[in-house]
DNA sequence: AGGAATTTGTGCGTATGTATC
DNA sequence: AGATACATACGCACAAATTCC
């Protein structure tokens, strides 16, 4: 594993086991080789290799048992993100899915905060579930300067599986603002709140490896079936 | 810096530093010494020393520039947690401040979800602004196993920063769930919005060092004056 | 403008501590 | 109790970014 383009050692083998387990050569609960071992195998230290298991734990798809061993956790897929914000029902859990309505190329409107290279811009429209339930529609633009043409039947049940085993595009850092607003016209009668009806909105600001904004996204979820959770550390 | 305790030496430098900010030793903007410069005067090793480093930019309390040295950022107080989940004004920004309304000693409501280890808590009231403006109300509940008696006086700006210069108390991980609710009939006028009317609520749960719960809370905010902003990454 | 000095980032190898099996 | 495996700590060498002259 020597040190070619110009990514850090540490990353690449993070990056490298990350798509292992989208791949699903790696699946939950594997246990990997011991460090030792697995750094004679890659071909590097010791200690480089903990530098990037760090990173997999921190990114909550690798847990790290002193006197046992490093096993994968990728429970609700490989979405990292999630881990940190994630949609649940009131009492807590669910199965999230993701049902795309729409996916339309367009020119980027001009209420959507400034981001990204294109004028143009891929329109997600989704309806999303919690354990089959409605919980929230959300419409996700993504930059067109990152694929030229994107079909709804390509798309994955999560989205960021998708960028980044397609479009090649990884999700480093998101931030999200929560206010009040009005559900969009486009909602289907599924969804339980009626347009115009008052319900939270979350607006997602997500950049790419590069530090650019990919991706913004609206979110807007029904108070009664759903809650929006954040966790710190 | 010998191994004295139980504590990982690399913590017990982590833990000096924050102290050392939230003393005010150490203010936002300083420039640190450099690390093989601080490391020789702590008698550790730069490595040490430099996780130590790394678990205080992870804090958000700290910036490391390669070739330039490593710098205090504590704008809002030493508060971590507000580094990841803050109000700020829907335009981006706003100081936040926070007025104490009342503090209660009291049994528990049922309503609370079960935490701490006493069946009575302090209920703080706070009216917390942005910018001089009103932006939220916030009811707090510590369990009551942390105090006996809290005075509103002692309160200083930012709760967490009581909890551990008076009380020995850390916020070690917080969790949010935000949904929709009506503002409390105990909300000041100054407050905008009337009791009743519809808020996005943030229900928080913290868990302190020892991995309990130690305190709820809920909050109301404007949404026209506030926005809720939680950080990935 | 540009090169040297400074400072943090990355990587290696090793020794010892501590939790698990 | 012994073996295994991760955690901590040390020290060194070189790369990369910044700063300074």
């Amino acid at each position: 594993m020597p040190r070619t383009g110009s990514l850090p050692i540490y990353q690449q083998i993070s990056e490298l086991i990350v798509r292992d387990v989208a791949s699903g050569r790696l699946a939950d609960g594997m246990k990997l080789a011991p460090e030792r071992e697995m750094a004679a195998e890659l071909g590097i230290a010791v200690g480089t290799l903990r530098k990037a298991l760090a990173d997999l734990e921190e990114k909550g798809i690798l847990e790290r048992v002193q006197g046992s061993g490093n096993y994968i956790r990728a429970k609700a897929d490989v979405d990292s993100l999630y881990a940190f914000f994630r949609l649940e029902r009131p009492e807590g859990g669910g199965l999230p899915t993701a049902e795309v309505l729409s996916v339309t190329r367009m020119e980027k409107p001009a209420d959507l905060p400034a981001f990204g290279t294109s004028p143009e811009a891929h329109r997600i429209r989704r309806l999303r579930r919690l354990s089959g339930e409605p919980a929230a529609v959300e419409e996700i633009w993504l930059d067109a300067s990152y694929a030229t043409r994107i079909t709804a039947e390509e798309l994955s049940e999560s989205l960021y599986l998708y960028y980044r085993r397609t479009l090649g595009l990884w999700v480093q850092r998101a931030e999200d603002r929560i206010g009040l607003g009005e559900v969009p016209d486009w909602a289907p009668a599924a969804f339980g709140p009626r347009p115009g009806a008052a319900a939270p909105v979350i607006e997602r600001q997500s950049r790419a490896q590069d530090g650019r904004v990919a991706e913004v996204s609206r979110s807007w979820f029904d108070w009664e079936k759903a809650r929006y959770v954040a966790r710190l550390k």
